[in-house]
DNA sequence: GCTAGATAGTAGGGTGTCCAACTATCTGAC
DNA sequence: GTCAGATAGTTGGACACCCTACTATCTAGC
């Protein structure tokens, strides 16, 4: 919910005007909930723009990075789909659509379990964990430790979601 | 980055458990910045998939159902196709992928301009303003009014948002 | 042992977002 | 007045995510 008033010429905050309308409506008990959760998807909108924009000239997308990172912290740097999709917190079937394409870039590579053959291992190869530590130290430079979000509440926000999380079960 | 070290059975949380290895490998001062802009990923996550249950028995996506929401509290339940992008911060694509559907479904209908042939109007129907109220009565009621952000918390969350989104010049 | 149910991974479908390119139209500078 | 540049909207392509359905395989209960 992101709207303004078009009554002055000033750069109004469209989640502010959002929150009035909704308790101008009387909907007043359930603005801060609707601001909240406007807030999070611009937030996230924001936030990965500026990720993708230094991992693109890497060839990778977030996602794809995220499980290049994941098997690069990993003991053997090879993890089962299943349990990238656990970690990650996304549906199977993203993984597969992560695995092929980093697969085909020749990032990682696909083997079988010994053990089980439902399964399937996907092995960090060279290339990708070049890539990963490149990419990283660039995102740490540019992104992470940039000044977007002031040292003081990126703490607090970190908190907020925390307990966000956790009501949620996620963990 | 949500990775957990499979060394324990306790749940560990998974953010948590980046920032700790992203600090182990040097990387302290970015350490903050990665885990908030993970917790921004998974804190959209969460929220999109509260909202999308809501919706879906109406029909209407969160994208659409904002659409709807801008156009319900307009003047004259009607606005241009380019101000509509610029309100909720889309790109005009997804704009006109919005209105495709919702025409589609009865809910808007697309009228010329009267002045600038340039220009689309997209208008209200009934059916679409009767979707949009029962739609936000159940959201209020079962996402935006419910304690899964606790009333404390989510006035912090907002704020430091705020902040974070005054930051990357968005009002 | 054998079968019912759980689990692993993939294919197909639907949706949202963005970018690049293209058409149509408007606007302002000369 | 004209024409270059800006603006509105659409189309096509790339990606990410989810859901449903389906195959293959494992596991546990009888």
């Amino acid at each position: 919910m992101t709207f303004v008033s078009t009554n002055s010429g000033l750069p109004l905050d469209p989640i502010a005007e959002a929150r009035r309308l909704w308790a101008e409506h009387g909907w007043a008990h359930a603005a801060d909930g609707m601001a909240a959760v406007t807030s999070l998807m611009r937030a996230h909108q924001i936030a990965l723009a500026r990720v993708e924009a230094v991992l693109k000239p890497h060839g990778v997308t977030f996602a794809r990075y995220e499980v290049l990172m994941l098997l690069h912290f990993s003991r053997k740097a090879s993890l089962p789909m299943a349990l990238i999709g656990e970690r990650l917190q996304v549906h199977p079937t993203s993984v597969t659509n992560a695995v092929d394409r980093l697969e085909a870039a020749g990032l990682v590579r696909r083997t079988p379990h010994p053990a089980d053959r439902r399964s399937t291992i996907v092995e960090l190869l060279d290339a990708g964990r070049e890539l990963a530590e490149a990419a990283t130290a660039e995102l740490n430079a540019e992104v992470f430790a940039a000044p977007w979000l002031s040292p003081a509440t990126d703490g607090s926000l970190i908190e907020v979601i925390t307990e966000l999380r956790r009501n949620a079960g996620d963990f």
